[in-house]
RNA sequence: GGCCCGUUCGUCUAUCGGCUAGGACGCCAGGUUUUCAUCCUGGUAAGAGGGGUUCGAUUCCCCUACGGGCUACCA
């Protein structure tokens, strides 16, 4: 078998989705298990719907999921925009060929056509059927075409879509299809302002690049059989086909958008985008690389081995593109939540502080053995990176707001409670900081029982005096962590608030 | 409208004609945690409908329904 090479050929249209990532994941994954080449090739053959910045937000992101190019060129050439003489060229030898000809109908005829027949419940195809009607060279001749587009005629380039031709096409996830010719149209190949289009320019590009298969989204099945033909005008043998399955929204209503993750409060971009990065990124939203990348190959496939949690290494080791569904997927934003978190509970201390910090720059002012103690006591709790501060704050800084309804819960004996509690932590002052808590709290559910004071009172009461709220880690080592003495301050700054 | 693709628990999926339909997320219940989570245990829940083919269909074929995609000088 020929060496695997295959392209993620994204437009620089906006920021990269997770559609688009998911297409790239399976492209990289295939790429590595066969020890192929992965590329990316930009496809930017409609000016007028370039977004700048787009084009470096493609890379950015692959760099960020750990997708490494492997060939990447450092002129232009991975942007179709600058190959368009070849495009031009390739074309002209379709026409040659006569399997492609010049046409000067204009936008505006077009339409008007399309609307009429529209209203005859006809569709409009500019093929076989109407071709000769129209203005083009097939009907003009050869020598008026000519001279037309020597006098500066506006012209596009269009296939000469065979008719009553069965084109079989073959795909490695859906198996074998076969369309008849006569429904497909005769494609522009080349638009007026000398631009290919994206079918064109798809074909002569794979195959001037080797390309050995073609991974990429559902939504080109239907244009397949198009492509074949081109592949069949040239004379090329066409590349191996696979069409992914899309990614639909939570309710499976319509292709994953950027709308349904806004009304949902989940992103679907991976890193921020927009002025001021106002839309936030998986990577903002505190989730790993891994974890999404593990998470976007499940949507659509499987490992053999029942294992769901994978890392780069291990979705490679295990991707087999034959055994990619052929049904879209569904996002479910609580399932790559669960994916994350399992990622989070594999990484060390140090990788998972690493990360902390580059969300929470605050972070590295505190003294750094503290915090990845800190880390090392909240962890299990932790979905995303982006809890981590919130998860372990109260471990550095004393609440600056009680819980209401907690203060509600309290008991009228609770300042004899805290009372109690900073008499006892002033007593272990001298004591080892490790054991501070482990004794205070022994010593304060002693004095509960002798008081006819319920634990649980006790417990909630001091909890909501170091926290702030009744959730967090045990509370021996929340003592043990702030001190004994921070730990009287905190009692008595709730003993003061309730006044 | 036309063409194409799809349809297994609410969701992601397993099943290469033998199924008491498996796993995971979610949800529910119990246990652990003197809190909240984590964690553990258990539970809930599915092959769209109708025809074939077959000893036997979730699995193969056809029809219908539903969903999605495409139908541009967008990709």
């Amino acid at each position: 078998m020929n060496k695997v090479r295959v392209r993620f050929a994204p437009s620089p249209t906006g920021p990269l989705h997770i559609g688009g990532l998911r297409t790239a994941l399976f492209n990289y994954l295939f790429a590595k298990k066969t020890k192929g080449v992965f590329m990316v090739r930009i496809e930017d053959t409609d000016r007028k719907r370039e977004v700048a910045g787009a084009e470096e937000y493609i890379f950015k992101s692959l760099e960020w999921c750990g997708m490494q190019v492997d060939e990447r060129t450092t002129d232009n050439s991975h942007r179709q925009s600058s190959r368009k003489e070849l495009y031009q060229s390739k074309a002209r030898e379709l026409i040659k060929k006569r399997l492609a000809y010049y046409a000067f109908d204009s936008e505006k005829d077009l339409q008007k056509l399309r609307e009429s027949w529209g209203k005859k419940k006809e569709t409009f195809i500019y093929n076989w059927k109407t071709r000769e009607g129209l203005k083009n060279s097939l009907t003009l001749g050869d020598e008026k075409a000519n001279s037309m587009i020597a006098g500066g005629k506006a012209y596009v380039i269009r296939f000469l879509c065979p008719r009553n031709k069965n084109v079989v096409t073959d795909d490695i996830i859906r198996g074998a299809g076969n369309i008849d010719s006569s429904l497909i149209d005769d494609k522009i190949l080349i638009k007026a302002d000398g631009m290919p289009t994206y079918h064109f320019a798809n074909v002569v590009d794979d195959n001037m690049m080797r390309i050995s298969h073609v991974i990429r989204g559902e939504e080109w099945l239907p244009s397949l059989a198009l492509h074949v033909l081109l592949y069949e005008a040239f004379g090329w043998s066409p590349p191996k086909f696979a069409h992914l399955p899309l990614i639909l929204n939570p309710n499976g209503k319509g292709k994953l958008s950027k709308r349904s993750g806004d009304s949902s409060g989940f992103p679907v971009f991976p890193l921020s985008w927009g002025k001021e990065n106002k839309i936030l990124g998986f990577k903002e939203a505190g989730f790993l690389p891994k974890a999404l990348n593990n998470y976007m190959a499940s949507l659509g496939w499987a490992a053999e081995n029942g294992e769901e949690i994978m890392n780069m290494d291990e979705l490679i080791e295990n991707f087999k593109l034959e055994k990619v569904v052929s049904a879209a997927a569904n996002f479910d934003f609580d399932r790559l939540k669960w994916v994350n978190q399992k990622h989070i509970t594999k990484m060390s201390n140090e990788e998972l502080l690493h990360e902390i910090v580059k969300l929470f720059p605050e972070t590295k002012t505190l003294e750094n053995t503290r915090v990845l103690l800190a880390v090392g006591l909240v962890r299990d709790r932790a979905e995303t990176i982006l809890d981590f501060w919130e998860l372990m704050k109260y471990l550095f800084y004393a609440a600056e707001m009680f819980d209401e309804k907690a203060v509600r819960k309290l008991s009228e004996k609770t300042k004899d409670i805290l009372e109690q509690g900073e008499k006892i932590a002033r007593a272990l002052k001298n004591e080892r900081p490790a054991n501070g808590g482990e004794k205070l709290i022994g010593q304060c559910l002693d004095w509960a029982n002798k008081n006819n004071i319920k634990s649980a009172q006790i417990m909630m009461t001091l909890r909501l005096a170091l926290v702030g709220g009744l959730h967090g880690i045990d509370l021996k080592k929340i003592i043990s962590f702030i001190g004994v003495n921070e730990t009287s301050s905190r009692f008595g700054r709730l003993r003061k608030a309730l006044d």
